[in-house]
DNA sequence: CTGTATCCGAAGTGATACTG
DNA sequence: CAGTATCACTTCGGATACAG
């Protein structure tokens, strides 16, 4: 009703699917879009440094070590306009700016703190998993 | 110990960060690496399929609709040799092959439905957040 | 300090044709 | 039926230079 793709949600909620998932709705659905923000390179790094305390720009660009100003500053427009973190300036001199989680991206910190303890967890597994098709492939 | 990105373990974990993460980490973290996997564009829609029950080739290609046959075996393929999914090949003729979610990729189902239910449910405030960011970059 | 602008190579995806 | 091969297009990400 509110949104796209009924298939996946429904798949994902243990329904069922109308048979053939019409197209046009992959990219509309709200778990894929979520997914795909959160599974860029930098994104769940700087979630989880902002999940500690607000930090300010070269505050990450120093910590997270590797980023470019381009990419830390893309990242960070786009949490922001998904309402998942909060940018705050301090008109000082030199100029410096804040950024802290929303409510609503503290909230997703939760389901991702579970699937990111699958994914420790099942790390091994996956690991022996490609060493095994790796092999294979010879 | 076993495995790469203590950093971003420890910090969904909740613990603290060694102040610095160090770089090359990224690359290698258990967690980015899940989240990239099953966030393509087919990916989550062939495992929520596959959870209903096993699928032919073709029952899939027909079901998704609009996948081509190209991303529809890569996707496969990967998701077999991460071990989330089994391929069986009956000798018939002509060929059959079936696809089945493997105990891993069940397990996997768990974590990633809740953050699914998340997204679902927090669709709704992320577009507004986003035509909120939009109103003002007019 | 906190960004923006530009360019470039790499990776994801689609279209089409061909095969055992 | 269940793929593989090739090409083209788009998006992602890094490097570098510049700016309020």
């Amino acid at each position: 009703m509110a949104t796209g793709n009924t298939g996946v949600r429904a798949g994902l909620g243990g329904h069922r699917l109308p048979q053939p998932v019409p197209a046009g709705e992959y990219e509309n659905c709200p778990v894929t879009d979520v997914l795909r923000r959160v599974s860029d390179k930098w994104t769940l790094l700087l979630l989880t440094l902002l999940d500690r305390r607000p930090h300010r720009f070269n505050e990450l660009h120093r910590a997270v070590d590797g980023i470019s100003q381009r990419m830390l500053t893309r990242s960070l427009r786009t949490l922001e306009s998904d309402g998942l973190v909060e940018r705050e300036v301090f008109p000082t001199s030199p100029p410096s700016v804040e950024y802290r989680l929303t409510p609503l991206g503290v909230s997703l910190l939760e389901p991702l703190s579970a699937l990111a303890g699958w994914a420790v967890g099942h790390h091994p597994e996956i690991a022996a998993a490609r060493r095994r098709s790796a092999r294979e492939r010879v």
